[in-house]
DNA sequence: AAATAATTTAAACAACCGTTTAAAACTATA
DNA sequence: TATAGTTTTAAACGGTTGTTTAAATTATTT
């Protein structure tokens, strides 16, 4: 077997990975993935059969590795602000590196919700993460705020995510460049951090 | 002139609007906006002389829509809390008449930034509201905390177009039909409220 | 070294894409 | 009612799409 740089099935697959998070599936087509991977265009259907099966073999690695940090955090025996700022700091760094993977997510979800969701594992485990206990004591003892895990959770998600989901307008909107933006992100960082604390946390 | 029924012009921009923000450009064709306006295929060419066209006029109008009652809310002469729950209303509103707005506007920014943005009028008019009065007011008697239109703008929406955004993810993750997840957002809907004031507003 | 298997290639496939054409059908004016 | 102008039509255009083919090349096994 040839052993110098990678196997040609990877190659294929994380210039796939690039192209398909930049354009989406419609917006790409097999050339754009040949082209990025630098092979030969039959070699995406020799390896991956078609497009929509390299694609939903993607789609899915995309949609672990977004849930499994913040479900590795939500189980950590921390209190709850630490979580919290910590949750908050993994999903601002996650943007930062990935900037196309949310907007991809949400996109194709939004486009065709039933082709794409894996086997419910992933989501059971969400569902019965350590934060929950930590929840329920808190407002049991009343240290913390009535609030359930569905209303929380994204709370803590999407203050981060939607500035870098609408990343464009908001440089166009408020006159940034990528530094402007990026001095912007972390106040907003620090702002949705104490925001949520101070609701949440009693006392 | 014909005058039964709509304009053929005016069907075929209403039948492409609907067929982009559900597919978005690229899964879009000329042919499913024909047959979903039921016209003949040359008469969007005839009309709107290309795709393209036809597409940033209806992108252009779909921009102006989502940022126009914004502004018009942020100019109201009222007091701040009313405002910011104005304002969160009104997302709520706008997300549930049109659930594919925002996903289609900040997904085909995302793919193209620089061909989509109209003239800078827009952007000034968001720049420039009372609000902005109210909110330096405020911050400089302290009656508010500190925090820049940047930061609080994104605040007040981003909660509750975030989980519009990922309704089928949220749907999916907590196991909620189209009824829970109404029953979901308002209760989303008053805890943004709540946050947001209890931090912005001191005392 | 010969034979077998795995990989890569250039070329082609039918189907579909956005767009154009030229004729038909329609409306308005004289 | 004849004529000019507008709108609609079926059919076709060249180019691109995802995918397949069969031959060429490379790697592995005998």
């Amino acid at each position: 077997m040839k052993c110098i740089g990678e196997k040609s099935e990877d190659k294929i697959k994380e210039a796939a990975r690039r192209v398909f998070l930049k354009k989406g599936f419609d917006g790409t087509t097999s050339r754009d993935i040949a082209r990025e991977a630098d092979m030969n265009i039959a070699l995406t259907n020799y390896y991956f059969r078609s497009k929509e099966k390299l694609f939903l073999e993607i789609f899915r690695d995309v949609l672990e590795m977004y849930f499994n940090s913040t479900i590795e955090i939500l189980n950590k025996k921390i209190d709850i602000k630490t979580k919290i700022s910590e949750m908050i700091d993994n999903d601002y760094n996650m943007m930062k590196a990935e900037p196309d993977l949310v907007i991809f997510i949400m996109n194709e979800i939004h486009k065709e919700p039933d082709r794409l969701f894996p086997e419910m594992a992933l989501f059971k485990k969400i569902q019965s993460t350590y934060f929950i206990n930590q929840l329920k004591e808190g407002v049991a003892d009343g240290t913390l705020r009535d609030i359930s895990l569905e209303n929380l959770l994204p709370l803590m998600k999407c203050a981060i995510e939607f500035i870098f989901l609408a990343k464009p307008i908001h440089k166009r909107l408020f006159d940034m460049d990528d530094a402007g933006f990026d001095i912007y992100a972390e106040t907003q960082k620090e702002h949705i951090k104490a925001m949520i604390c101070n609701y949440l946390v009693i006392g």
